[in-house]
DNA sequence: TTACGACAAATTGTCGACACATTGACTTTA
DNA sequence: TAAAGTCAATGTGTCGACAATTTGTCGTAA
């Protein structure tokens, strides 16, 4: 499956491709959360040297898919529930800002064109009546292009650089869809209309309530299969 | 100047030490701002291989304060305006939100000692009568301690892992000491009345006026020196 | 004179090998 | 038997050298 990756530029050097295909595969869980990274045995895999694999390394400890301690070595992070929850409230308080920055820094076309994606998703999401692609990839590009809107450089980069892989294996990993996808998308539709409105309070607002719903939604739903 | 160090743990290895002496060399400006980085040239003045060197620069860009381009090299960040006002928008957002969770997360013991500690700020500022001291290092240890009391380790990890020492670049290089010291006192009282309080929503809104309030301080003192 | 292209110098990316630290198993000793 | 110490094996950190790419210079042609 080939993912959008919103701050990407095309893998130009070997340890690119290389970082590439591990962000991949640590997403997708081909390679093990919480497992050991051997640096020799992936080296060989990959058929790269060490000193490629560990470029490679270092970017995705950038991304925080990794976690290095000198003198040991690196491990997948772990998808705890704790630390779902815990990126819940950084995107809680990022995003929301970035709202509030775009409904000021949008220009007029862009929110036009945002609200045409809207109303295509919309329309798929009746049209198949399956949760899963909008709630997958149709979410992800909307928040991703309000905080693109925000143009706020820092912003941007720490949600769509560091963030949104980590954002994204914890998708793939908890199999996220649940059936918020309708309201999901009402809300998506109150929040570009703040922003059309250039309300930029109330479109923090509602972003935060948006992804805090989002929030107590996985915490009601864990706490019930621990029942 | 020994400078604090909030998430740091001891240099062990090599890339450590060079890591740390050119992270302090950028921050005072030692080397310049926006300046390129050679690396056979740094790898010689530090006394070190290339490809220790480039392990540094990896650490180096996770902190923000260079930029690498692939197959072209590396250049310190520059300090410009816009991207000041950014990190505060920044800070803003995630510190506010800390507040939030500090409100309900940190200990009775903690709260203590942070009152403690701003109770002995405030007895020096009013002896040295300086403002230095008390904008620098005091400044700092009072939002970190608060970053630290939110117990997220996504929001620690980004603001006193990847944001801290950008945001010391900017104060030493732009020379900040600001009038708003005795303010600034005040209005940590406030927000830690609230944290004490257990008044999340109320902390949160302070310490985002707090930081707003000096970011809007900065804009001001900057259109005044371009007139 | 300007624009284009080839060449040379310098810099970055990649490689394989060595030095050092950590981990685990085994031996020794109380 | 348990605890501590030793040693080997594995893996990470560091090094110097080579390959590939970029950049600036020079020369040629329009």
């Amino acid at each position: 499956m080939n993912y959008i990756n919103p701050a990407r530029q095309a893998p130009v050097t070997t340890a690119d491709k290389v970082f590439e295909t591990m962000q991949h595969e640590i997403v997708e869980g081909q390679i093990l959360a919480g497992s050991k990274i051997s640096e020799p045995e992936l080296a060989k895999k990959y058929q790269v040297s060490r000193s490629t694999l560990r470029e490679a390394l270092n970017r995705l400890e950038k991304c925080h898919l990794i976690e290095r301690k000198p003198n040991v070595g690196s491990r997948v992070v772990e998808c705890t529930v704790k630390g779902l929850l815990e990126i819940y409230i950084v995107r809680e308080a990022l995003e929301g800002m970035a709202c509030r920055l775009a409904a000021t820094a949008m220009a007029g076309t862009e929110i036009a064109e945002l609200q045409a994606i809207l109303t295509i998703h919309g329309e798929e999401k009746q049209l198949q009546d399956g949760v899963a692609y909008y709630q997958e990839e149709g979410d992800l590009d909307f928040h991703y292009r309000v905080i693109q809107g925000s143009n706020n450089l820092q912003l941007i980069n720490i949600l769509c650089g560091e963030l949104y892989h980590l954002v994204r294996m914890y998708r793939c990993q908890f199999g996220m869809n649940s059936p918020r996808a309708t309201r999901a998308y009402d809300e998506h539709k109150a929040i570009l209309q703040a922003i059309a409105d250039r309300d930029g309070e109330l479109a923090e607002m509602l972003m935060r309530r948006h992804i805090a719903a989002s929030r107590k939604n996985i915490e009601r739903k864990l706490e019930k299969d621990s029942e």
